[in-house]
DNA sequence: AATATACCCTACAAAACACATAGGAATTAT
DNA sequence: ATAATTCCTATGTGTTTTGTAGGGTATATT
């Protein structure tokens, strides 16, 4: 696993939200100022969160951004597949997203890179964005 | 960690030099055509792998690649962190290659991310060469 | 209904990176 | 001398990352 810059955005903008949920909603001028986040980069990504179900919106005056679903139902892991794809080291070791790969040819190797794979999956599975506050 | 196609090249390689520590040299035709690797881009590897220390090389006929250590002696963490940059999951949480990012601004998550580090880095420390002969 | 505020959507662009290939130079066994 | 082999640097090419631009759409407020 290896996070994108895109990643570390869209975390610290639903950690963001996660802290403002049943709150109120958040401008994507809130999110980005008090993240430091490009805007126009942050705003392609909410939209992709929003596409994905995770947050939903609200348009006009007095609108912005908010959680789709409470804080503890939001694992760390779907959100960095979803954005980053597999969590696993190399292509080959992963569950969701496996293609052949060359490393398969040591079976040690791999077998030890899937460990890898189950220990990052299993801890990121189980946190949540509540757990993040 | 995120494992590009070099480095699963470079520890087939290693991996086949390992097996004949001690016995004879590799050529690079050998490594290339037994282990489906570009042969030309499996040079650039070999070449790499030669200046950072861990394989030898013989010019001429009877040239070839040998290890330049045991293979008890050759850590993966070390191959892959020559070759592929941090283990962590995100640059600020990495030991050796620290660089701020925007992570840090969530102190739990940075936290959680250095502890995947951490599992990563310890499994990879211990694991050698000789172990996944 | 006019206005201003805010989100929506698609396309594009520059830079970095990954994955190689080309071609010739240097070394050495026979 | 020749052939086999490694050494070295440059280049090419496609993909991914990291954004930006610009116009469209919805809605609260007046």
């Amino acid at each position: 696993m290896r996070l994108s810059r895109k990643s570390e955005y869209a975390l610290l903008a639903l950690i963001h939200l996660a802290k403002n949920f049943d709150i109120k909603l958040v401008t994507l001028k809130a999110l980005s100022g008090q993240n430091d986040i490009p805007p126009k980069f942050l705003e392609t990504i909410l939209i992709f969160l929003k596409q994905a179900g995770y947050i939903r919106s609200v348009r006009g005056p007095k609108g912005g951004y908010k959680l789709a679903k409470s804080p503890d139902q939001i694992a760390l892991a779907e959100i960095f597949r979803c954005i980053d794809g597999p969590l696993a080291p190399v292509i080959s070791a992963s569950l969701h997203f496996y293609e052949k790969s060359p490393i398969e040819k040591s079976k040690k190797l791999h077998t030890l890179l899937k460990e890898i794979r189950d220990y990052v999956s299993a801890i990121l599975e189980k946190t949540t964005l509540k757990d993040l506050l």
